[in-house]
RNA sequence: GGGAACGUGGUCUAGCUUGGUAUGAUUCUCGGUUCGGAACCGAGAGGUCUUGAGUUCAAACCUCAACGUUCCCA
């Protein structure tokens, strides 16, 4: 029976049962669905059928008045959807994640927890920001210089250095075989890159001459995030992570060059229009191996938690202790390095889109917006040629001028094309109509204050870089206004703590630095955590410390001299 | 570490209680009318219902397991 194609006669009597059920089954339903809905609306009853599997009149009815109730809602609701594409920024978290897909940042749907995929759009505001870093670095007196190190560390290597390793035990990654095989020495991949670069800088450092050394790389890491992960803020592949490494000969030096780092950073993200705050960390919450460290905090609108988006490390002498970088001193003696690092992560990226973002999306900072100028030509029938002559004509010097700039010739309605842009955060919008080019007239449109300008098409070049500095200034300037409303410093725990707990950001306390006094105060709040202590308190950042008088603990009620900041964290 | 929920076209979603036909919208493509804040009409495309096993003549639906995602508590 080579025809039943290997079938048994079991399996053929199985599929024309089957086949012969499904009929008589789906036809009686039909009909009787039929009936039953053929009667209902005659008579306005409902009728109650039982039989078997068939579809009863009740499941009928039901299937009905779902489809008929979802097809309402929608309709209803149609209006409603189109207008809410993107959850109000209120709703930050959702809104937050929402916009970096909407608006072609980031696409997490990669099936592996943690890592996403950097589209165009993003991928080009990810290369303007930490262009401004690689500038910045670059041209430090002494300059860095990027390098590009390996992603795999031999096991031996990484478990070095005890700290480090007790820091990250259960962050990393180890590759364990090579093809069928497995390796005789585990790899690690780098959750931070300490390891990988000082054997290395070993073999670089013989004398003071070759000090300082300063380097960087801008590369990803990787670290077994074991909970809840959020694009940008906490990934597993940290795809963007810049870390500078320097050498130097004394302490002096190297606390020098803490400042250094500090400075460039508030550089960097002065130009990201990104506030911050310093804190130097408390002893318990200090970088594995580090003598001390310094944090930036963003504090996020809407939930105001605090993202660290920047860390500076002095790390002494430890690292050159454990990896044997020596150089011999002009008196010819044997001496470790001293060492420091800092990096800046795509975090950076999150509290831009953060810092900036409204009901509409994004709005970014000209500095960094791939496009700084979009020309949405209005076009009316037959009236198209003299609209589009003066769109492209204006298209073509700013593109002459300079401008990152795009012309929307799509044949869609202009008022989508407005939001589309503004949800990519285009700083400024071009309109030419009819009536414009009647008038001579371009009208720009502020992205951030959705104010309209009307100038002479003349004057395009010129008013267009004003206003695009101007934004810029100006985005800051709000940005680092509602950020300073985020903090409060008080004497009074429990007025920190309800702000704290009311959402409304950081606090300052007078605090004695222990960490069982923290521990206690810590217990108090849910999720509360010690930022450190606020930049003009930092030795390393002030000539001369600040000291507040006829304060005290607020835990342990000795008298201080300092405030701490304390709050929520992502 | 403990608990809960979820997984259906690119996106959102109905259906699962009671097994037999995959719902609607959006998106996308084509054609036409439009265009100063998400226009409209018509046609079309798009699905391993997460995966595997079990029960059954028959599984998106019931059972078990794995994987993935989300949320809550420590």
């Amino acid at each position: 029976m080579k025809l039943t194609l290997g079938l048994s006669n079991y399996n053929i009597l199985k599929l024309f049962i089957s086949l012969f059920l499904q009929i008589i089954f789906s036809n009686m339903r039909n009909f009787l669905t039929y009936v039953l809905l053929y009667e209902r609306s005659y008579s306005g009853r409902i009728f109650r059928f039982h039989w078997g599997n068939i579809m009863t009149s009740e499941k009928a009815e039901r299937k009905e008045n779902n489809m008929k109730s979802t097809k309402k809602a929608t309709k209803q609701s149609k209006k409603n959807q189109i207008e809410k594409g993107l959850p109000p920024f209120e709703n930050f978290s959702e809104w937050f994640n929402q916009v970096l897909f909407d608006a072609g940042i980031i696409d997490y749907r990669y099936n592996l927890k943690g890592c996403g995929v950097w589209l165009p759009y993003g991928f080009k505001i990810r290369q303007y920001s930490f262009q401004i870093i690689r500038d910045l670095l670059d041209n430090t007196p002494v300059p860095h210089d990027e390098m590009l190190f390996p992603l795999l560390i031999p096991e031996p290597q990484f478990m070095k250095e005890a700290e480090t390793v007790k820091g990250f035990e259960e962050e990393v990654y180890w590759v364990k075989d090579g093809g069928t095989k497995p390796l005789d020495i585990k790899l690690a991949l780098r959750p931070t890159s300490e390891t990988v670069m000082y054997p290395m800088a070993q073999l670089w450092i013989r004398s003071h001459q070759d000090l300082p050394l300063k380097t960087y790389q801008i590369v990803n890491t990787f670290r077994y995030e074991g909970k809840n992960t959020r694009p940008l803020i906490r990934v597993r592949e940290i795809t963007t992570f810049k870390e500078a490494h320097t050498y130097h000969a004394t302490a002096e030096e190297c606390e020098e060059q803490i400042r250094e780092a500090i400075q460039c950073y508030r550089s960097f993200f002065d130009a990201m229009g990104v506030p911050y705050v310093i804190s130097q960390r408390p002893k318990w919450d200090t970088f594995p191996g580090a003598n001390y460290t310094i944090a930036f905090d963003c504090i996020f609108p809407i939930t105001h938690k605090a993202l660290q988006i920047g860390t500076v490390h002095n790390l002494g002498q430890t690292f050159g202790k454990t990896f044997d970088i020596k150089y011999e001193t002009a008196e010819g003696k044997q001496e470790y390095v001293h060492q420091t690092c800092y990096g800046i992560s795509e975090r950076a990226i999150a509290a831009l889109v953060a810092s900036h973002g409204d009901d509409f999306g994004l709005k970014l900072p000209p500095r960094v917006a791939p496009i700084e100028v979009v020309i949405i030509p209005i076009l009316f029938k037959n009236k198209e040629k003299p609209v589009l002559d003066a769109a492209n004509s204006l298209f073509k010097s700013l593109k002459e001028a300079g401008f990152r700039v795009r012309i929307d010739l799509r044949e869609i309605s202009p008022g989508r094309k407005y939001f589309h842009w503004e949800l990519r955060g285009v700083p400024v919008r071009v309109e030419i109509g009819p009536r414009d080019v009647q008038k001579e007239n371009v009208c720009l449109v502020r992205r951030d204050t959705k104010e309209k300008i009307f100038i002479h098409q003349n004057n395009a070049v010129e008013e267009l870089r004003k206003l695009l500095n101007l934004i810029q200034s100006d985005m800051w300037k709000s940005a680092k206004k509602r950020h300073s409303d985020w903090n409060l410093r008080t004497n009074d725990l429990e007025e920190a703590l309800n702000f704290i707990d009311e959402g409304k950001g950081t606090a300052e306390i007078p605090f004695c630095g222990s960490e069982s006094c923290a521990a206690a105060v810590e217990q108090r709040l849910e999720g509360l955590k010690f930022l450190g202590i606020p930049e003009e308190y930092i030795p390393a950042l002030n000539e001369t410390i600040s000291s507040e008088k006829e304060i005290y603990c607020a835990h342990c009620m000795k008298p201080v001299t300092e405030y701490w900041r304390i709050g929520r964290t992502y």
